[in-house]
RNA sequence: CGGGGCGUGGCGCAGCCUGGUAGCGCAUCUGCUUUGGGAGCAGAGGGUCGGAGGUUCGAAUCCUCUCGCCCCGACCA
């Protein structure tokens, strides 16, 4: 391919609103344009890439005997209002009305129809199980699109729906799409995570994350450097600190520690000073977040309560814990708890002072005032924690003596170096991560409210059991990038660079240079690589090279009347830098085995 | 939705405070000279200054309204 007819523009700036690397990279190379807020075009060397990766999801996907279909993006209420996901999905869910007034919406997913076809259509357990995928543009008015491809409002996403008889064979089919999803991803070419997710609101039911690992991610994971043990953070079990010995238990001494204006953790605690103590150790001190839970309406009414989460003063809280072991619809941070306490930041503490509101709640019954303690403050006590009064701290503060029916529990954000809970063995080790994939055990919440059943072989019918399995193609695409890149520009991995050979043909007005460069294209195209030549005239080697650098294929072939003077082309690898020289007849043959190197590389290196 | 910022040729920006011929770099086109890490010279094309209203002899500039976009936060896959 010429690039001369292609439409490639690149730049030489980055543009003002793009703000991470996937982004100003894609723009630059001339790959992606911004259409409007969080909606791009696909220029060529773009659908390329997408191209590549979903041909990669089609084939691991049929090896599981997965069908694809394709579904409309424009879907009625009618079944959305069936699974009642028309009044609960937010705003992002975009709805509009036809020439008639009546209502549809933009699939930002396709439970619903997927649900109705198979309802429609599948009726017998000989059926059964059932998988069908669709690679589909979606659309999701996200709130704050950002990050160019990786959270646009419109994605290419595949998104895949399973159906089966029971539970087990549910998890069957769930753990073919696990593993089918290990492979998508080796192949791919970058590095990536399997990780135990949230399953939300949803809960029960399990779920897993695909993660390409990047530093830019938005998502913290954990992984065990001993066994297979990876998560979320936002999940991760945080392993049981035994507490450390202070000594003879002491009685509760109420503002026994004054640090007026230090309201950081680390230099109150070197602040607290009495006869015994010359400042304490982080770990002799205890923390309290205050949190307002909402609980799911009984009724008209909302139950709301204030929730005391004490930690020791090392320990990071992780709300997503507590709210699903509340069972709490929101959580959040409490707005007053400054006045609910009746202190300063800095100085809160679980222990009511009276005449606050806290006081008066903690007279009243139990279930508007919560008090949690972390499993890791178990058997501890000789502690400091906020007196309430604006300047002074309680000593001798032991969480589950001070604080009657307070609930232990596991609610601390896991941390790097944290000792893993699954074997007990090795260590956590921290990575960003960017979700690209993710597999769910849906159950029968769509078959059930939408009435997808079958018959069995006793002639009775039962909902089926669905599972689903979705990869952001567009985000996997940018997230690639977000791994692969250096200061020149992207660094492609094979498997899904637009064109595998760059072919620079630096001095285009020279008909020699010409003949040797335009049959290399062919010998190249001939031999089953994807080239692209470029033809430019009037631009010079230099100005070659940093664009072919931006555009970043693995190979670059260069062509000049230098190099030729003395009989030679040369060979240079995108990634490694490494360049070779050698008689343009050996040029394929370098070619093939570059190649081979490189994917041998990969196989390697991609993946766990 | 709360806070902050920005809209001026395709891209990046200046000009606005203090109203008076719309400018610079990149990109594009023509010619000549160049040619191994974003070449030089000469010339050319391209902008209703986001939109509407107002003030004024005169508005990119001042005022009002509005739309769009970006960042931080909350939200979400």
């Amino acid at each position: 391919m010429k690039q001369t007819k292609m439409l490639i523009q690149t730049l030489r700036e980055v543009p003002r609103d793009a703000d991470v690397v996937s982004q100003q990279l894609m723009m630059r190379a001339g790959m992606i344009q911004k259409l409007a807020a969080g909606i791009y075009d696909y220029l060529p060397l773009a659908l390329r890439s997408i191209r590549k990766f979903e041909q990669i999801v089609r084939e691991e996907l049929a090896k599981d005997g997965c069908q694809e279909l394709l579904m409309p993006t424009v879907q009625p209420a009618e079944l959305w209002q069936e699974s009642r996901r028309w009044s609960f999905y937010g705003k992002e869910l975009l709805r509009f009305k036809d020439r008639k007034d009546a209502d549809f919406c933009l699939g930002p997913t396709h439970e619903e129809v997927v649900t109705d076809i198979v309802r429609k259509n599948v009726r017998s357990y000989k059926q059964l199980p059932m998988n069908v995928f669709q690679i589909q543009t979606k659309f999701r008015d996200e709130i704050r699109p950002r990050f160019g491809l990786m959270r646009g409002r419109e994605f290419i996403m595949k998104d895949g729906y399973s159906f089966h008889v029971d539970d087990a064979d549910a998890d069957k089919g769930y753990w073919e799409m696990f593993n089918a999803y290990k492979r998508i991803f080796s192949r791919l070419g970058v590095k990536f995570r399997p990780v135990e997710a949230d399953s939300g609101a949803i809960g029960g039911s399990f779920t897993h994350e695909f993660h390409v690992l990047a530093g830019s991610g938005e998502d913290g994971i954990l992984s065990c450097d001993s066994c297979e043990y990876t998560s979320n953070v936002e999940k991760t079990e945080a392993p049981r600190v035994p507490a450390v010995d202070h000594g003879p238990a002491l009685a509760l001494s109420r503002c026994h520690f004054s640090t007026p204006g230090i309201t950081v953790m680390e230099e109150q605690a070197k602040a607290f000073k009495d006869d015994a103590h010359d400042g304490l150790p982080l770990h002799q001190t205890s923390k309290v977040y205050w949190l307002t839970a909402e609980f799911p309406a009984e009724g008209d009414t909302v139950r709301k309560a204030a929730v005391a989460c004490v930690l020791r003063g090392d320990h990071e809280l992780n709300p997503v814990k507590v709210k699903n072991a509340l069972g709490a619809a929101d959580l959040q941070p409490m707005a007053d708890g400054e006045d609910f306490c009746g202190a300063a930041p800095g100085f809160l503490g679980p222990l009511p002072q009276e005449g606050t509101r806290h006081w008066a709640l903690h007279q009243a019954p139990k279930d508007a005032l919560v008090y949690l303690v972390d499993r890791s403050l178990e058997g501890a006590g000789n502690l400091t924690c906020g007196a309430n009064v604006t300047g002074f701290h309680h000593f001798g503060f032991d969480p589950l003596r001070d604080l009657p029916g307070a609930k232990v529990l596991d609610m601390r954000l896991a941390q790097e170096g944290d000792l893993c809970p699954r074997c007990g063995a090795g260590h956590f080790q921290a990575f960003r991560g960017i979700e690209v994939g993710q597999v769910f055990k849906l159950g029968t919440k769509y078959s059930k409210s939408m009435n997808c059943v079958y018959v069995d072989e006793h002639g009775k019918e039962n909902p089926m059991v669905m599972g689903c399995y979705g990869i952001g193609i567009t985000r996997t695409v940018a997230a690639a990038i977000e791994q692969n890149y250096d200061a020149d520009g992207i660094v492609w991995p094979w498997p899904i660079a637009p064109y595998q050979v760059h072919l620079l043909d630096l001095d285009p007005g020279n008909d020699q240079v010409r003949e040797v460069a335009d049959g290399l294209e062919r010998d190249l195209e001939a031999a089953g690589f994807e080239v692209l030549h470029d033809d430019r005239e009037g631009m010079s080697p230099g100005a070659k090279f940093k664009d072919a650098d931006l555009l970043g294929f693995p190979l670059r072939v260069m062509v000049g009347s230098k190099g030729l003077k003395d009989g030679v082309v040369e060979l240079k690898d995108r990634r490694t830098k490494e360049l070779r020289k050698f008689k343009p007849e050996a040029l394929v043959a370098e070619v093939e085995e570059a190649r081979d190197r490189i994917l041998r590389d990969l196989e390697i290196q991609g993946g766990r």
